[in-house]
DNA sequence: TTGATAATGATAACACAATATCAAAAGAGA
DNA sequence: TCTCTTTTGATATTGTGTTATCATTATCAA
C-alpha cells in the first residue's frame, strides 16, 4: 500500500513548482526545504514512481544526467544556459521544413532542439 | 616523434568513409578491416588525437555515448534511425524562427537539432 | 494506541564508458 | 640490420550516475 510521505509530496512539489526540467541533485536541493535530511536514494525513487505513474517525464540532453519535467505540456523544447548550467522550457514555434532536408526514404517520427545560450539571469548579473 | 601505424590509418580512414558519426565501438568494428587485433583502447587513443588535432569532432546526442564525424563540414543536424540505431547527417535547412520562442534577455549562442525516426535502410527491410 | 509493514537514509554495490598500466610489438633513423 | 622509443592490446582501474541493501523510522488501518 502506498503510503502519503512528507519527502514524496516534497519532491513532487518541488519538480511542479520548479518550472522547468530539474536533475536528481536540483531536486534534492530543492525538496529539502520541505524534507530536511532528505537523502538521495529517495530522490531517485520518486523520481522512478512518478514517471511510471506519468506524472513526469525524462528529458535528455546530450552528455547530461537525466532531468525530468512535469508532464502534460505541450510540445516544446528546451534552453541550456552555458553559465549557469539550468535548463529552460522554450514556447511553442517549431520546425516547418523537416522534410526538406530528409534523405529519400527516411521516416521521421519525432524530433528534439535544444538551444544553447545564456539566459537572462546569467546575462543581467553578466560574468559570474 | 608521431608513428604511422595502420591502426591509425585504420581509424581515420573508418572515420572518413563512414560519412555518419561512428561510436567507439563502431569506429573499432569499421577498422578491423584495415588493422586486424585492433584494440578499443587504441580507437579512444586515436580519438583523443583526432579530437585535438581538429581532425574530428565529437556528437552529442541525449542519452548516448559519443559520435565521432569527421570536421569541416557545413552546420548540419542529425537523425537518429530506431531501429539500427545508426545516426546519419541531415542537411541544411534551419530553424528559422528561434528568436520567437525565446524568453525576454535570453541570447543564443548556438543551437542543435535531432530527429527521430527510421532510415532508409531500416524502412525498406520493414520491421526487424 | 498499537502493530504490520511501507518508506527512508546511509552507504555499499553496480553498470558503463573511458583512462591508466605495462609487457610486448612495431616504426623509423642510423 | 640494429636499437631506441612510440604504439599497441589486454585488462585493471577509475569516475559518474543509479540501484540495492538493510537497520531504523514513520504511516495508517484497526
Amino acid at each position: 500500500m502506498v503510503r502519503d510521505t512528507a519527502q514524496r509530496r516534497a519532491i513532487r512539489r518541488a519538480l511542479e513548482e520548479a518550472g522547468r526540467p530539474l536533475g536528481a541533485l536540483e531536486v534534492l536541493e530543492a525538496s529539502k526545504a520541505g524534507a530536511p535530511g532528505l537523502g538521495i536514494a529517495t530522490v531517485y525513487r520518486s523520481i522512478k514512481a512518478l514517471l511510471a505513474d506519468g506524472s513526469i517525464c525524462e528529458v535528455l540532453l546530450p552528455g547530461e544526467a537525466p532531468r525530468y519535467e512535469f508532464a502534460g505540456k505541450d510540445h516544446h523544447h528546451h534552453f541550456r544556459c552555458q553559465r549557469c548550467e539550468k535548463v529552460f522550457e522554450l514556447g511553442g514555434g517549431c520546425l516547418p521544413d523537416l522534410k526538406s532536408a530528409l534523405p529519400r526514404g527516411f521516416r521521421v517520427s519525432s524530433h528534439e532542439v535544444l538551444v544553447h545560450g545564456v539566459c537572462s539571469g546569467c546575462a543581467r548579473g553578466k560574468r559570474r
